[in-house]
RNA sequence: AGGCGCGUAGCUCAGUUGGUUAGAGCGCUACCUUGACACGGUAGAGGUCAGCGGUUCGAAUCCGCUCGUGCCUACCA
């Protein structure tokens, strides 16, 4: 049954076959067909539109992922191409391969990312957000969300990932909002999430905490100041040191290690601070390190977090002297409302004129940034909203550890174990007004905190109607780390209906967890029961703690609680997040530079598709991605790799312009629909020989996808299609397609099934290139079949595999020794300078009469050796040696003779050169072969292999040396 | 301060459990506009695998050290 194809793009080759491949014309085109089309949208049913036993769903065999949700305020990068190009040539190769594939696309409210973005536009507009209220400023946001947010996931649409679009979420949408909501509610429940006043990464800029995660530490050479603080009863002092002299406003102490004998008289003792006269105590606690500086340090507990776990110990109070904005805020005092550096100049310069300050040595420390602003972190003192982490990264801990996840490249498995197990509490609220609200109200009345999934209208404790609703939002991670789950429609069924319409997909029917079975009365969401754990997620290590080890924290807690869709509990293996996890590289630029707005050394993706076409770039991204180290984006490869579109492109044309013959010739072209080649046991030689290739490369392929590694199923690909099936494959098939339309209908015929083979080899290279190169394979496929094939897309057809062709070994070694021959002949024509033009005919002789496979062959294949070689004629004979120029090549027995002339002294030096390279090789195959130690330890196929090659240099050697005497003296 | 990685051809990179003469793309040289393709064809040149030492019959590959380089984590003022 042919699908309606009437909606397809028309097809470029049809019309004009123009000789460059151009794929502005016609990437645009499937682009916008494919998502219109819903190809890949795994509620619509499309199996019925497969080759016949490509498709049988197998429930069993899924394969989901998650699209890291990029930023709404994102514009596409170099990194969001490699990513997607990988996940999707995985989602193709699974999806073409029988799996049931899904990938889920969606986008991140990014919370600070996108408030900073409508600030901005609103300081361009002379006014503020405080200025618009926080309801009025929301609706703004979403104004440009509506207006802008999509624009990253229009220039994704470009890249011809197969997402499912139908299910495209963004992480503010109401049913992903009631989950937030519900997740956070059950962690405080649990007694996991809790509020309080700790010291947190408060940037000044952003005017609010961030997470440990978003402070990027820089180093920087500063001064390590030591000051002298008296006694307050005037008897000595102590010299401390520190490196933030302005935070001593808010000293409560001095704090000295108790085994440090310096101070062991002065511990107890009174300070008078200087500059305010305050009163502080010397105490004892270890954290004071005898080696650092003066051994003394100054307890500031509420702007530096040691000072603040020292402060706990002690009973110390807290001494805020900042505001929000990183001004002294110490109404009375001469340093009120000084910027924090100010400040520090005016007190060291204080300092200094009381004598005080005793030295200022340089000193390199690490300064906390803010990741968004850059601003310099400012440790503060603040109520905040904390998840209890422990409880949730020991499971995280032991779901990696039993291998319920497993890491590609397997070394993150210890980044990760090692960031888990040295893992903090994770603050969660931040002080914004775009984000998920805490659901958290305040009482005005006992100050206490009703948490609740609705908003309630009195306060849980004291029934007392004046409650507020908590102004903070949630860290971003929070809802992107539930993602997982929550996108399947986590927590319960009965929102669903409202966000899809299409219901329960199609061919998931009979699954556990679909509609009417027994995960419906329990409630699963069907989409949860039919995906969940997802099998994949591709990511660069960038966010392997902020996303990748969120999720499988979350994912582990939230989903031990979902039953499996058959009602038995869920165990640990399967309430994790996914079931493997690959982490690319980073793309750098040309000069492995860190890609950055402000270096402008940004790769735009973008363009880089408009000058090469987005398949090239693609198979670029593939190619050199390999595990382990970053990309460095090459242009050079990507023209190389556009070259090979056109290679493809024009080796189609070849196809195409004999297909147009043979239809002249009033001859039939047909193309098998199945996708498999059956045997060909009387087929020509170069026919079963590339069968085989096609066998072996599908393998190769088949078998790098499965270990992610792109870049070799990339260059098996490319190898195979240019290296052998253009190069070799294609110029023999040159040789039989001579249709001629007055000629005997035996030639045609077998020109015909030289065409059929040559056909059905393309139309499986074309499969094998689609996941790669998918416009230019969609638009070729399409025309292979005339406009009629036999599904919607070549994405929706049967995977290459090795069975799928009929291989013949000896056909493979008899073709690489034909190959070897015309490689020698053609050298040597260079060689002794023929002319290209000139046609002269050589002579083979075989030089052992035991073994003359390659001269029988030459005699079998001499028409195809002469026209390879550009020949006039090939004479096979018995072995002789002339005076005239010879060759011969290692493997095999022949020799290759052309009558002609040769120009002595090149002669005299080509030979001389080689016979001193076989001499080398020789000496060190003879040397380890008498060696004792290698001949007893090594095993039989090396030495076997290196006596053959001794043998074999000999004879190279022997005849170089007699054809090197043979020549005329000079 | 800990941890991870990298150093192979002029450039960008492959090189699987150690094994016969270390590969690819781009670039370079020579020749070729042969009816698929000059975004092409054919044939070439080009490497002491960062250095030193060790294990081994055998090392680009395993171990140690040195040098160079990139990154991640980190509450020593």
């Amino acid at each position: 049954m042919k699908p309606d194809l009437e909606s397809a793009p028309e097809n470029a080759l049809q019309a004009a076959l123009p000789k460059a491949y151009d794929p502005s014309s016609i990437e645009q085109r499937w682009a916008e067909y494919w998502v219109r089309e819903h190809l890949f949208d795994v509620a619509t049913p499309h199996a019925g539109a497969r080759a016949p036993d490509a498709h049988t769903q197998t429930p069993e065999r899924k394969f989901t992922q998650l699209l890291p949700p990029p930023n709404v305020t994102g514009r596409l990068h170099i990194g969001h191409m490699l990513n997607q190009t990988e996940m999707d040539i995985l989602t193709r190769w699974h999806r073409m391969s029988g799996d049931t594939t899904l990938w889920v696309p969606g986008t991140d409210h990014a919370g600070i990312a996108t408030q900073m973005m409508v600030e901005r536009q609103l300081t361009a507009e002379g006014t503020t957000r405080q200025a618009l209220g926080r309801e009025a400023f929301e609706d703004r946001v979403w104004q440009w969300k509506s207006l802008y947010g999509n624009a990253i996931l229009d220039q994704m649409k470009r890249l011809g990932s197969t997402v499912d679009w139908s299910r495209e979420y963004f992480t503010m949408d109401d049913r992903l909002s009631i989950a937030v909501k519900e997740a956070f509610v059950r962690l405080y429940e649990q007694g996991l999430i809790y509020r309080g006043s700790y010291i947190v990464n408060w940037c000044p800029g952003c005017q609010t905490a961030v997470s440990d995660l978003e402070v990027i530490h820089e180093d920087q050479l500063g001064k390590l100041y030591e000051i002298r603080y008296p006694l307050a009863d005037g008897t000595g002092s102590i010299v401390i040191a520190t490196t933030r002299p302005e935070t001593m406003l808010g000293d409560v102490a001095v704090a000295v290690n108790p085994s440090d004998e310096r101070y062991a008289g002065l511990i107890g003792k009174e300070l008078a601070l200087p500059l305010t006269g305050r009163k502080i105590p010397i105490i004892a606690d270890d954290w004071a390190n005898p080696e650092f500086g003066t051994g003394a340090v100054k307890v500031t507990p509420a702007h530096d977090p040691n000072d603040f776990a020292i402060g706990q110990r002690h009973n110390l109070p807290n001494l805020n002297i900042m505001d929000t904005t990183a001004h002294i805020d110490l109404p009375g005092s001469p340093y009120h409302s000084l910027d924090r550096y100010e400040a520090r100049k005016r007190i060291l310069a204080d300092l200094e004129a009381l004598g005080l300050l005793v030295a200022a040595r340089d000193h390199h420390n690490a300064i906390g940034l803010c990741d968004r602003s850059k601003d310099v972190i400012e440790p503060r003192l603040s109520k905040q909203w904390f998840v209890k982490i422990q409880p949730l990264a020991d499971k995280a801990i032991e779901a990696v550890d039993k291998g319920y996840i497993k890491f590609t490249p397997d070394q993150y498995r210890k980044t990760y174990d090692e960031w888990m197990k040295n893992i903090h509490d994770w603050c969660i609220s931040r002080q914004l007004w775009w984000g998920h609200r805490i659901p958290a109200w305040h009482c005005a009345d006992c100050a206490q905190i009703t948490v609740s999934r609705e908003t309630p209208s009195t306060c849980a404790h004291c029934a007392s109607a004046s409650i507020t609703q908590e102004t903070d939002v949630l860290d971003t991670w929070f809802s992107s780390g539930l993602l997982p789950f929550t996108v399947f429609g986590w927590p319960n069924s009965k929102d669903l209906s409202s966000f899809r319409e299409s219901g329960v997909p199609g061919q998931l029917a009979g699954w556990g967890g679909a509609a009417g079975g027994p995960a419906s009365a329990l409630s699963i969401p069907p989409d949860l029961a039919a995906f969940y754990p997802t099998q994949l997620l591709v990511t660069g290590f960038d966010i392997l703690f902020f996303w990748v080890a969120r999720m499988i924290m979350l994912g582990c807690h939230f989903m031990l609680d979902v039953p499996m869709p058959d009602g038995s509990p869920r165990t640990l293996k399967n309430a994790v997040p996914f079931r493997e996890v690959y982490i690319h590289a980073l793309v750098r630029d040309a000069e492995r530079q860190k890609m950055s707005k402000t270096k402008g050394n940004v790769i735009d993706p973008i363009d880089i598709i408009s000058r090469f076409g987005t398949d090239a770039v693609r198979f670029t991204l593939a190619s050199m991605a390999s595990p382990g180290t970053d990309i460095a984006f090459s242009e050079a490869r990507t023209e190389g790799n556009r070259a090979f579109a056109n290679k493809i492109w024009n080796a189609a044309r070849f196809l195409f312009m004999n297909i147009d013959r043979a239809h002249e010739a009033g001859l039939d072209v047909s193309v098998n629909e199945s996708g498999k080649v059956s045997a060909m046991a009387n087929a020509p030689l170069e026919t079963r020989w590339i069968l085989t290739r096609l066998s072996q490369t599908a393998a190769e392929v088949n078998r790098a996808l499965a270990a992610y590694r792109f870049d070799e199923a990339a260059s098996a690909v490319y190898q195979f299609f240019w290296g052998e099936l253009c190069d070799w494959y294609l110029e023999i098939v040159k040789l039989r397609l001579n249709f001629t339309p007055e000629g005997g209908e035996t030639a045609n015929a077998e020109a015909l099934a030289s065409l059929h083979a040559f056909v059905q080899v393309f139309d499986a290279a074309l499969r094998l290139l689609s996941p790669f190169m998918p416009f230019i394979t969609e638009e070729i496929w399409h025309a292979l079949y005339n406009n009629a094939p036999p599904a919607k897309s070549i994405a929706l057809t049967r995977f290459p595999q090795a069975a799928d062709f009929p291989t013949d070994e000896p056909a493979v070694r008899e073709m690489e020794t034909l190959q070897q021959l015309i490689v020698t002949v053609r050298a040597l024509r260079k060689e002794i300078g023929v002319p290209e033009k000139e046609a002269t005919p050589i002579r083979v002789f075989s030089t052992n009469a035991a073994n003359c496979d390659a001269a029988a062959l030459a005699r079998t294949n001499a028409d195809m050796l002469a026209k390879l070689c550009r020949v006039s004629a090939v004479e096979i004979a018995p072995s002789a040696l002339t005076g005239e120029s010879t060759r011969s090549t290692p493997s095999f027995d022949v020799e290759v003779v052309y009558a002609r002339q040769i120009d002595v002294p090149a002669e005299r030096e080509r030979l001389t050169k080689d016979l001193a390279k076989y001499e080398k090789g020789l000496q060190a195959a003879d040397r380890q072969l008498s060696n004792e130690a290698f001949m007893a330890k090594a095993p039989a196929h090396i030495v076997e292999g290196l006596r053959k090659q001794s043998t074999e240099t000999r004879l190279l050697y022997d005849k170089t040396k007699a054809a090197l005497e043979a020549l005329p003296p000079a």
